[in-house]
DNA sequence: AGTCCACCTTACTCGAAGTAGGTTACTTCC
DNA sequence: GGAAGTAACCTACTTCGAGTAAGGTGGACT
């Protein structure tokens, strides 16, 4: 059910794909549809958490065992970037679920949320514990984390426009502005 | 006209405005929005356009006549920082833009490519010209604007949850984390 | 057999996007 | 001055899709 909603939402767009068309891909009724996910956005919702709850799995996978932290975030964006790759559908999902509004934006901030949790964390791992203490502290892992996400995500959308450009390549630019920082570029 | 459907959308969210509280709030009748925007998409597209030019519009301004890449990136995002808080409404509509879909995304990625490329030039003008011209060719400073303009509405969204963060205090954290890497936090 | 209940459907309402066709008021030309 | 044309605008519709109400079908239990 949320594979098929999953599909009809990437194709179409969320205003543009109607519940019939679901419903009928799915081969139930409409009523069926909103007996369990009651609302249109609710749908939407549910297909965002799966390809979220995935992209969690694929990445937390990948960074695992990772013996620097530099090692550990070569590896996890390697995992993003294929995901964006491999998962068109589903990343199309997280890539408009700003579309959503009121009660379901929020849910969804908490799914969001679980991703930068673990990004933090990963990066509390990382750090020497006093400087970790304060950096969570004053939120600044946290904000480091939301940072990273968004970055990346912007990277991810530019990266789909230049098929020249491979995961891998992706992956390497990433790391290299966000372990290095800009001051590696710009030097005046 | 777009003032008063800015305030609209903003407070509504795309889906729940409608043309007609528009029309009838701009104190028209609602052909007339067709007549001038086409669609509803036509519409919204207008308003964010019109944001992202006032943002474009700070923020190059704010950056002029630095002396430094760090200096620049620094009044930068102090101007980005306080764009979302006092013109809460315009913000609101970036963020939002992902609702749009189809020929309305395409045109608005062009848009949004003035921000990048405002960006990309920018920080070829604080790089060694060597160096520049070949970040250029591989695309690198093209991935490195997406980054920040990435991170930096990510980390927008977070703090606007955040009511003891000041603009300042955030674009510091920013400029920390762009300018020096996470290699500067994470250090094992 | 009869009753109940979970499950699913058809067939509706209602609201909002988009449009057709008419009206007013103003300009232009005879 | 008045007819013809036109720009700007409105009222009143169509259409489509989200969400719902009320009813049917088959199995389980008494």
């Amino acid at each position: 059910m949320i594979q098929v909603a999953e599909a009809v939402f990437a194709e179409r767009g969320y205003t543009a794909a109607s519940m019939d068309e679901i419903a009928e891909r799915v081969g139930v009724s409409k009523p069926m549809l909103y007996e369990y996910f009651n609302s249109k956005e609710g749908l939407l919702l549910a297909c965002i958490r799966e390809a979220r709850a995935e992209l969690r799995r694929v990445t937390a996978q990948a960074v695992a065992n990772s013996p620097t932290g530099e090692e550990a975030l070569r590896q996890g964006l390697l995992a993003f970037f294929g995901f964006i790759r491999d998962r068109r559908q589903a990343w199309s999902l997280v890539r408009h679920e700003a579309s959503l509004v009121g009660t379901a934006a929020e849910e969804l901030e908490t799914t969001r949320q679980q991703q930068t949790d673990l990004i933090a964390t990963l990066m509390g791992d990382f750090t020497d514990p006093e400087t970790a203490r304060m950096a969570e502290e004053s939120g600044l892992l946290q904000a480091a984390a939301e940072f990273v996400v968004g970055g990346c995500e912007r990277l991810a959308i530019w990266s789909e426009q230049r098929s020249d450009l491979t995961p891998e390549i992706v992956a390497e630019y990433a790391v290299n502005l966000l372990w290095g920082g800009l001051a590696h570029i710009a030097d005046r």
